[in-house]
DNA sequence: GATGAATGAGCTTTCATTCAT
DNA sequence: AATGAATGAAAGCTCATTCAT
């Protein structure tokens, strides 16, 4: 026999049982996909059975929502946290980058639901991701503008650069991020390097008047 | 009746069909997903019946292969006509960025089958997207090489951050192209050059020894 | 959140529960019908959990059936009550018509249930309907019978002729107890008029040896 | 094993299955009731799988809705067919009141569709008996009528009086149908006989000016 | 007396796939 | 070369019913 070893799960809080129920939807749905995840495989993951699934989360759609806002919410905690105020920009810059790495790392089934099941799966869900992306998008103009300004450079960089080199930050990020998962050599500290790196010489070299056209 | 005014095209050579059959399933694979896009829409939108579908291309599996193998047979055509062997290795990079940004605009079903679909679902055809991701990759990784060591920098880099440099840059590009198809001011122009005064500073800065750490 | 007020009805003896039970019952099943009323919907709008409706009434046939003994024993009342019986036959069928018509008003759901939803749903439930109305049946006929001998009439009613009428009448009052739910006009008054006309008439003229054949 | 001794049911042409569908889905319909009958046992009473009823029928409601339709059809030309439009009002009422009760007594799940289920299951269906019987109602009030001018009486029916004659007979039509699917003595003959006799002396009592009242 | 937590079974619906022509 | 007819298998969702407290 495959399985159904699940041996009655014992009673347990409605709260309790819902962020379990969450983690599974998490993990199935990053590992299968929104669409080839069952709720009868979620259910099962979860220990309970589906009526009980339906009875607290409502519907496949619901829960999909209910797992996005729960990760974008931990992801941008993470970074929160790890950026202290008052530390000059770049030092932000760094930190959140490390925890952005450190939470793909850990939580790499939430990174993927957040990363490519919402963007792929119509409106209601890649807003969401969306709106998340762009608070990131903006945390992340908003350091590099304040770097590029301390700089002592001979030219001011344009908003429209600004935001075009955020653009290119965030999705090199986010393809680290991704291709972290398959590859065991990049670790958040060694991918966080990388960037940091490239940006802030890329940066420096901007700001300088530097340009390939 | 409403629609459905196909005159059941006549009968034509089995390539030609073949093509239009891929044609209809990059269009509708790229724009509603792998698993929400039906056998029925596809062969619909063919303008065939399905088990002629299934004749030539005999499983939705096998034509979604077939799919992602075209599509990234046509970036990777584009890609290097557009690269000219002799130019300097600067030249060579920006005619590849721009290539694959104008690839991405005017085929953006196709891009999205490449970079969002084939990695989403599963084994056999994520491979096929890697294969494809690795050959860029390394292509760019060379670029990055020689452009470096004509520099007359300080410092060589060594492959290790070539390689990190070269997956961001394409991480980046990646994301671009994917935001452009939303955001008509990203013209594969304008990112191709967004993207290259970035790397080019950046890469220069890095042969001249600079780094955050 | 929306309503949902209910503030845990407070303990209360068992038999007033269960005729809240069975007034939600009644209501519930009366507007959607038995197969479409859930006991949830049914609980909900007795104001108390499912097990305790399960508690009292069993199963959701248990409930269904008390439903109909209730409604059935209502209306025979209803009626016997109102038929005095040292009135004449006429006086006591205008009485008996208008006590019917009456309760079909006043219970428009308890009337449904018994009509519709119990004739609907299979042996058990349409046995108890049948039952109460061949009670209402003998009834009339009885009246009629009695009517057809009061009168002076050149020719005797055949006892298979009083039942087709009995038939026919009480078809023709459940027909427009049921048309008047929807139709304001047809208050219980005018509905009795209308058949005690058609039927005082009608078997005068048959007494009285007038045939259509 | 319990039936399944379908053999793999013989292709056919779309609308030969289309009817057989039809058919199986009132007599299953008309037996278990619209709820309790699943489209499984819909199928396999047709000799189908569940799949081509839906290619064919697109979802439950409508199957029930082509039922609905094709009953009140069918009922609405056989009563039209029947009634010679130069014959005398009687003898019309007459014919049409046979035509009636034969449709209800060799289609008797068909009946129960119209009669029973699509009034008790809401607007869609419930629209489609009610316009079936508006049409009915409104030729009986008009025979009714005629009749009643041709009959040589002291006192003029009203328009109101005639329809609430108009809307008793029709009920007890529906009950005497309804009834005699359970008592063989009920021929449709004998049925029409009753009403016929029943009606013919009341109207003409009416006519006549004799009231209860 | 009363309820929150939990489930087995079944229903409507859809889809990839094949058969017969 | 091409298709109308047909189905096995599974998915999302709901419901009557019970357990543990």
């Amino acid at each position: 026999m495959s399985g159904k070893a699940r041996v009655r799960a014992r009673r347990m809080p409605r709260a309790e049982r819902e962020r379990q129920m969450l983690d599974a939807a998490v993990r199935v749905i990053g590992r299968h996909g929104y669409q080839a995840a069952s709720m009868d495989e979620i259910a099962e993951a979860a220990g309970v059975s589906k009526p009980l699934v339906y009875l607290y989360l409502h519907s496949k759609e619901a829960l999909f929502t209910a797992c996005v806002e729960r990760e974008a919410r931990t992801l941008i905690a993470a970074i929160s946290e790890a950026v202290g105020q008052r530390d000059p920009a770049d030092g932000q810059l760094w930190s959140g980058l490390l925890a952005f790495f450190r939470y793909a790392d850990e939580r790499a089934d939430g990174w993927r639901v957040l990363h490519v099941q919402a963007r792929t799966h119509g409106e209601p869900f890649a807003r969401l991701a969306d709106t998340m992306r762009a608070r990131v998008l903006g945390f992340v103009t908003a350091l590099l503008t304040s770097a590029a300004r301390a700089a002592d450079g001979t030219r001011d960089l344009g908003e429209h650069e600004l935001t075009g080199l955020a653009h290119a930050l965030v999705g090199a990020a986010e393809s680290l991020a991704t291709r972290a998962a398959d590859d065991p050599a990049l670790t958040p500290t060694a991918s966080a390097r990388t960037l940091m790196d490239f940006a802030w010489t890329g940066l420096g070299g901007l700001v300088a008047g530097e340009r390939w056209s």
